[in-house]
RNA sequence: GGCGACGUACCCAAGUGGCUAAGGGAGCGGUCUGCAAAACCGCCAUUCGCCGGUUCGAAUCCGGCCGUCGCCUCCA
């Protein structure tokens, strides 16, 4: 299984530090508005990662934080007039609301930046002691900030030098650092702020501090995987490493993974440049598990250009799944003939699907590839329904491959509805204006007019319900509706 | 300015030295159907931004050019 490392910029076998242990620390969100579909990317990056390596029987601790203090939280709550852990807690509640639908699982430990606040001040007293921190004087507490040039390996991530970004580095005027490259480990609080008591005085964690604080608590000095999202490899990542390596002696993360950015219009989506979309907003208007599919459709490093006609190929893509799906299920109800000789000279080879599938899962977890392999069984498989099988070794070949198809879509956390739950939820999301007793009512009248011959009602009756988004679709035995895309 | 990534059909997107350049969407033609829809079959890149080079052989490696984007500031 290879990985693509951040840190040596190469492609590597994935070989954990302890055999089949693996602990996972990837970023999370900080709570301060609504996530948007960049967060998205990422958890749904990181969600399909651990399925893979759990798929693979590895045994994963997977842990994702909260940032729960921060000055944009506190900006948000001053502007509301609301305290800031009210804010904290809005959003952590909005994330989990928009997540659970993506169907991003829980991470086995979701650590919150406050609840650590012991073991941040534990390692920063440690910086200072062993000089890789100073403390300056604010009023009548103290900050404290890490000293980057005491740490010669700083950039190494990020493949930065540090004389080279000190020549392009801003000056602030307002802060005490020695140098514009060094950051906060710990801030004093202003009047009005939040604040924890500690031994530089009242004050606050900066936002590095808390990843190396709760990693090393939850993981253990070296993680096996630390993750995130591209945006976050300068400076979050790099001043993670310098902080912890200087702490510990030890190296900070064996692979760094991180996903690429969702583009609009072929730029960056960001806060500051104003095109952000919500989560919220799109799953308003497209299925949760499109959205996860679209996600998933091209590879995690590679930047992922949005647009509404995306969602809706997405869309398109997994009516044809579930339709074979709701197929195979025909099928299951058949009673096998034992007599019958099989005559079907279609392959379906089931083995060869998941081999196929795990090739591509190996090599950097190529969900794009992964998917394409699952699409061309679709298609033999409806191949093969087309020959009519019948006897029992057809038919339990049949069932095994829809087995096969929810499992490795497990990996995924795709193609897991009943075939026609996809269309009960897509006819909510759609908006349809009308319910599925008013189709199935309509269904009945028209299959008496198709029993009579009465082609102009049955088409009266077809006509009515596409003009309502739902497409009717004659079987042999009984006709079923779908809603259309 | 420094560092990095990318450029594959009408659109999305795999493929990083050698069988016919995956897969999806759109489109066109056909089978099936009362008509449809779905499904299936066929067509849809002699060619991978451009120009050179290495090689028996390159979309894949090297060099140059053009274009797009990202990081260097809070960001998933």
């Amino acid at each position: 299984m290879k990985v693509f490392n951040t840190l040596t910029n190469r492609l590597e076998e994935f070989e954990p530090l302890n055999d089949k242990k693996v602990g996972i620390y990837a970023c999370g969100v900080t709570v301060y508005d609504l996530c948007h579909i960049g967060h998205a990317r990422s958890a749904v990056v990181f969600d399909v990662i651990v399925r893979y390596l759990r798929y693979r029987g590895f045994d994963v601790k997977f842990v994702r934080n909260f940032t729960d203090i921060d000055d944009k939280i506190i900006n948000r709550a001053n502007k509301e007039g609301v305290t800031w852990n009210e804010i904290a807690e809005r959003y952590t509640e909005e994330y989990y609301k928009d997540m659970d639908r993506l169907g991003i699982a829980r991470a086995d430990i979701e650590p919150k930046a406050t609840d650590h606040i012991a073991e941040m001040i534990k390692i920063v007293k440690a910086l200072i002691e062993r000089g890789y921190a100073y403390t300056v004087d604010e009023g009548e507490a103290q900050s404290v900030y890490f000293s980057v040039e005491k740490f010669p390996q700083y950039g190494k991530l990020s493949k930065k030098k540090i004389d080279e970004l000190m020549s392009g580095a801003r000056v602030d005027v307002n802060e005490r650092k020695r140098s514009p490259l060094d950051f906060a480990l710990w801030k004093a609080s202003k009047p009005g702020e939040p604040w924890w008591e500690s031994p530089w005085g009242k004050g606050r964690p900066g936002w590095h501090i808390e990843c190396s604080a709760m990693s090393l608590k939850h993981i253990g000095e070296t993680l096996d995987i630390h993750g995130g999202g591209a945006d976050l490899i300068f400076p979050h990542h790099e001043n993670e490493i310098a902080q912890s390596e200087a702490y510990t002696g030890k190296p900070f993360a064996k692979y760094w993974i991180h996903n690429g950015f969702v583009t609009i219009d072929k730029e960056k989506m960001s806060k500051s440049l104003g095109n952000v979309l919500n989560i919220r907003d799109l799953l308003d208007i497209y299925d949760a598990e499109a959205l996860r599919l679209f996600l998933l459709s091209s590879h995690y490093r590679s930047p992922i250009e949005f647009a509404h006609e995306y969602i809706k190929e997405a869309e398109a893509t997994l009516d044809r799944v579930y339709s074979t799906i709701w197929r195979i299920e025909d099928f299951e109800k058949v009673e096998p003939k034992d007599k019958s000789k099989s005559n079907i000279q279609i392959e379906l080879n089931i083995e060869n699907l998941k081999s196929e599938f795990e090739k591509a899962m190996d090599d950097d977890f190529n969900t794009a590839k992964a998917l394409g392999v699952i699409f061309e069984f679709i298609k033999e498989l409806n191949r093969f329904m087309d020959k009519k099988p019948s006897n029992k070794e057809e038919l339990s070949l049949l069932s095994y491959a829809k087995k096969t198809i929810n499992e490795l879509g497990g990996v995924l956390n795709l193609f897991q509805r009943e075939p026609i739950q996809w269309y009960r939820d897509l006819l909510k999301i759609k908006k349809v204006e009308i319910s599925e007793e008013e189709i199935n009512r309509l269904i009945e009248e028209r299959v008496m007019a198709r029993k009579n011959k009465d082609w102009q009602k049955a088409d009266t009756i077809r006509q009515e319900l596409l003009s309502k988004g739902i497409i009717l679709e004659d079987k042999p035995d009984r006709t079923v509706w779908k809603i259309k895309i």
